[in-house]
DNA sequence: ACCTGAACACCGTTCAAGT
DNA sequence: ACCTGAACACCGTTCAAGT
């Protein structure tokens, strides 16, 4: 219907976010576009997202924040390389990227998909946060994509479901994974959990609604204060895998080619 | 195992966002903790997330950012507040929240407030940008809670599961809706969609994704050149259905009381 | 082509001082 | 008990000027 590329064309740039376009030119780099991306990430894991700012990135780069604006117009534009660098490290997760979609293990591989997916949320927990109103359509999102939906396709689903499906496992993950890193910005303290009265380890933050529910007037809240138990045993890898299993089970019972593993 | 409540007594301070503990006092109100959330809901629904500042808000107040701070005490307690408001206003939405729940419709129960849910959050586009980090215990999000889990139970869910599934279900609306709402603050224009061209009108941005999918070079990404079309015709609504449908569905096989119209 | 300092127009929050 | 002005320590971004 549109405009349709040569065969081994670059990927032409997406119409969301432009960038200055500069001449890639590579130096002793002590500051470059790559350089500038590779330090913000470093910065962000090692601090969380609130501690970015143009200026203390500048200042980790030996410059003035004016100078990183020639290179990536904006801290916006630089948070969309950011998200796209980080997908790129995602998508060395599962295999090699090269291993073909297999119809027989369609849903293996997209669960594993979702898990790597996860598992980089939870290493850059800003990731999520800088993913709002982000549209993942930089060269390494493109080739997740790409290969989530051969998944789908080698499924059987038709490709108006394997679309909406995609889709829609983006969103599942994004939801889970935001609700589990929260505001949290810092990685969590080498020994979190294991400290007890620590707020951020995961148990304690189970604890702690257990004993809030428990706490409130039975006669307004009787399903809450009999359930706030069920509150501090919430295993959140248990959560997840119950996610992921019934989406993407429900999502197989859509497909049009009925497997012999399954029936409508 | 800690302590309960005796009937009828007020809902305790949850122990993540505590507030100045003020007696609620009336005047005339040119100022008050009820007063200042209005206006901020006011504030947000008029020009988004990015247009509230302390500073702002006083001065559409009439007074000086300080101030704020001794009825609210931080920009964060106060958008705890503005949260708990709105999921008030959600509450309201769905019967009028005295329907008991009803074992012989639960699942349509819960779709109505998932449905209810993703209204408000596309009425308040700002609410599931605000909602990340903050843990829903205020009194609205308590009723909502306990209105949640009485379904989930009457449904016949195990405990477990039914904890297991309300944080789910939560997370998977919020996914949804904070892909939807992305980082699109202000309320679209009255004409949005009509207008050709607009870049924010739902229609436009699935042209513009299939567009730029058919660019793409077809030798690297045959699948999303082939799907290209399908992205336009993406329909947001049907594919919030297909999600909440999926997702309770799968909830529902995982009940142990098995009834009539399902089966293992 | 690349970098800089200085400025502009903002932030959230604190605090001594007022009434 | 409530409000205030002024200050502190920040932001993202622009822009004329340098090399």
């Amino acid at each position: 219907m549109t405009d349709r590329a040569a065969p081994g064309a670059p990927i032409p740039p997406s119409p969301w976010h432009r960038l200055p376009d500069r001449p890639v030119k590579r130096r002793g780099e002590p500051i470059s576009r790559e350089a500038i991306v590779a330090a913000a990430i470093r910065l962000l894991d090692a601090d969380g997202l609130a501690a970015l700012s143009m200026r203390r990135l500048a200042e980790e780069l030996g410059t003035g924040a004016a100078s990183l604006y020639w290179h990536v117009g904006s801290k916006d534009a630089l948070l969309d390389l950011v998200f796209d660098e980080l997908i790129g490290e995602g998508v060395g997760e599962f295999g090699d990227g090269t291993e073909a979609p297999d119809p027989s293990r369609w849903r293996e591989q997209l669960k594993e998909i979702a898990q790597a997916q996860r598992a980089l949320s939870l290493r850059h927990r800003y990731l999520v946060r800088i993913s709002v109103g982000r549209i993942p359509m930089g060269p390494n999102a493109l080739r997740l994509s790409e290969r989530v939906l051969a998944i789908l396709l080698a499924g059987g689903l038709p490709p108006r479901v394997a679309v909406q499906g995609y889709l829609l496992l983006v969103a599942v993950v994004n939801g889970f994974t935001m609700d589990e890193t929260g505001m949290g910005d810092a990685p969590p303290a080498p020994d979190a959990g294991t400290r007890p009265g620590d707020p951020a380890s995961p148990g304690e933050t189970g604890a702690m609604a257990r004993d809030y529910l428990a706490s409130l007037p039975a006669d307004q809240f009787p399903v809450l204060v009999s359930l706030a138990d069920e509150f501090a045993l919430t295993d959140r890898n248990e959560r997840f895998a119950i996610l992921i299993d019934t989406f993407i089970d429900g999502l197989a019972r859509r497909a049009t080619k009925v497997r012999p593993d399954e029936s409508a």
